[in-house]
DNA sequence: TTGAAAGCGGTACCAC
DNA sequence: GTGGTACCGCTTTCAA
């Protein structure tokens, strides 16, 4: 299928090719007759410019990848929607990219999308080795990373206050007179993870409370995790009365197997979440979650990657997405 | 950043560019010694070809465009998986663009998505007029549509059996005594929700039940919409004792609604959803649905593409994709 | 087996 | 104000 070209456009109006060029994007001198005996052209022709051949020779497709674990995790589509719109409005287009956290597959999906030239690349939960990511930093700019620390003249970074968060939470629990409070959480040693544990931990510590080993159960970030591993907590030490997780999936997970066990949530069993998707609130009962504006961040994040683009020299930023605790039924 | 081209690595490996390119490419014939030295000034260089030069001079990008109404809607994320996924295994990248299931943003969205070059089409939930659609197959090809029904040879389409699952879906309730049965539908006109009304409404007919117009009440496709929509369906018609709603995240939504009304699901209302979501298995009480392998959809979407691209003349396909019933603890 | 030249569809730069 | 020409980085065609 032969698509119309700027030539044709040229011919069909009696002018150059560059003139319909100047036509198209308002550049340089046109008189107003010829440009809109061109802009008939095109409008009768249905001409649309190869953004490829715009690309080849601007060095700009408008295009900017985005990369995920696994956009089938309610975390990430608000993220990915805050990106696409923020995007739209400047009209770049998105590539979504999966890597199942496997950090090799994210490392080559990210030389994949330089390979085709976006102009930017933003990375959500990165697991790539720090030596690999730093050589792929070395070779592309700009890069928005989203909850991975990492320094970089082309990186800027976007963190949620993990710490905050989950400190938060966990005192929240204990000012309602928890004292035996486990923790289910998906050991990927992501900087997300590592610090929600960590606030889980001083949150603990500032009660003067040990630190019991046993009360942190490995899972996997989903629903099933969280039904799999407050099982297993409950069973080692049923001495527990409330439980703060990794993320709502967890939550609600929990939440499923608290039922099955017969217990009452909040009553035998307070669970709390992190994340606040959408599902949280209808949930019965409802779940007290630490809200994070998913939109917002890949809003954010969008907006960075512009900035860079347009101002390469400007030193890059590290962005801290503030929290807030919601709470609903889950506790008490 | 000035990236290395195969001008750079037929410098250093000392030959043409041309030969370069067949080293890449396996293609044409070239010596195993010249081969290897281009091999390894490619590796030194890390030499990636310019995926924009390739597609200008193959007309073909690796690349499709995946259109959906909302990425945040939990059906979709499932699909697109299937779409990388399946797109990966070939070397191809997606890029995902949302609707918002407003027809001109959906026509704008895939003529740009063809102005970027990009070697096809999936769209799913379609809302975009006959006519503009028409047109814009005329002209960009070749095109996989999911839920919409449509006649073009340059477009294949995939359906699920909308009136198959509603009417199994309805029996069950019937089956189980059931005779005041309402639905919670978004009336938007597609093909689907077409489809599972129309279902819905055999169904009954086939059970010599009265179509009461009052038992069809609108909402948007929602956790809040279906809240909502029960509520409103409860406080006209108090009789009704089941419901059947146009998808999951609507069905949840009603779960909590009757909840918060004091109703006992399945006791006092019962309740079944559409698509099986991830969440309908843990939620309390869990959802009877109608499943959907989402992600099988995505997969044959991205195949058909695939095969309509390398076989250009073979006649279109239409495609349906069966379901079957899950049976919870949200019917009885 | 290898290389030279043309061209994909645009834009930038420089004449006129 | 408008047109000619080079060129972005690659593959295809054809000649050597």
């Amino acid at each position: 299928m032969k698509r119309t070209t700027i030539e044709d456009v040229a011919a069909l109006a009696g002018v150059s090719r560059q003139t319909v060029s100047r036509a198209i994007n308002n550049k340089g001198e046109i008189s107003k007759a010829t440009k809109e005996k061109v802009m008939a052209a095109v409008a009768e022709l249905g001409y649309q410019p190869n953004r490829l051949a715009q690309g080849m020779v601007t060095q700009r497709t408008r295009t900017v990848g985005l990369v995920v674990p696994d956009i089938t995790n309610l975390f990430f589509p608000e993220v990915a929607r805050g990106v696409q719109d923020e995007g739209r409005l400047h009209d770049y287009n998105v590539l979504l990219c999966n890597t199942d956290d496997e950090p090799e597959e994210e490392i080559k999906t990210m030389y994949s999308l330089a390979a085709q030239r976006v102009d930017g690349i933003i990375s959500m939960g990165s697991k790539a080795p720090e030596e690999q990511l730093m050589r792929f930093a070395n070779t592309f700019r700009p890069i928005v990373l989203i909850n991975r620390l990492f320094e970089h003249d082309h990186v800027s970074v976007i963190n949620v206050d993990n710490f905050k968060g989950a400190q938060l939470a966990v005192n929240h629990l204990l000012n309602q007179g928890h004292r035996q409070i486990g923790m289910l959480v998906n050991q990927d040693f992501t900087r997300s993870q590592v610090r929600r544990v960590q606030g889980y931990q001083q949150a603990l510590a500032e009660f003067d409370l040990p630190q019991n080993e046993s009360y942190i159960v490995d899972g996997a970030p989903t629903l099933q995790g969280g039904y799999a591993a407050l099982k297993q907590l409950l069973s080692q030490s049923p001495e527990v009365t409330a439980v703060f997780t990794y993320n709502d999936l967890m939550a609600l997970g929990a939440i499923r197997a608290a039922h099955d066990l017969d217990k009452k949530v909040p009553d035998d069993v307070a669970i709390m979440g992190f994340d606040d998707i959408g599902m949280a609130a209808m949930f019965t009962p409802s779940l007290s979650t630490v809200r994070v504006d998913k939109y917002a961040i890949g809003q954010i994040a969008m907006r960075r990657l512009l900035e860079m683009l347009d101002n390469p020299n400007e030193p890059v930023q590290t962005i801290n997405i503030d929290i807030d605790l919601v709470i609903r039924e889950s506790t008490n």
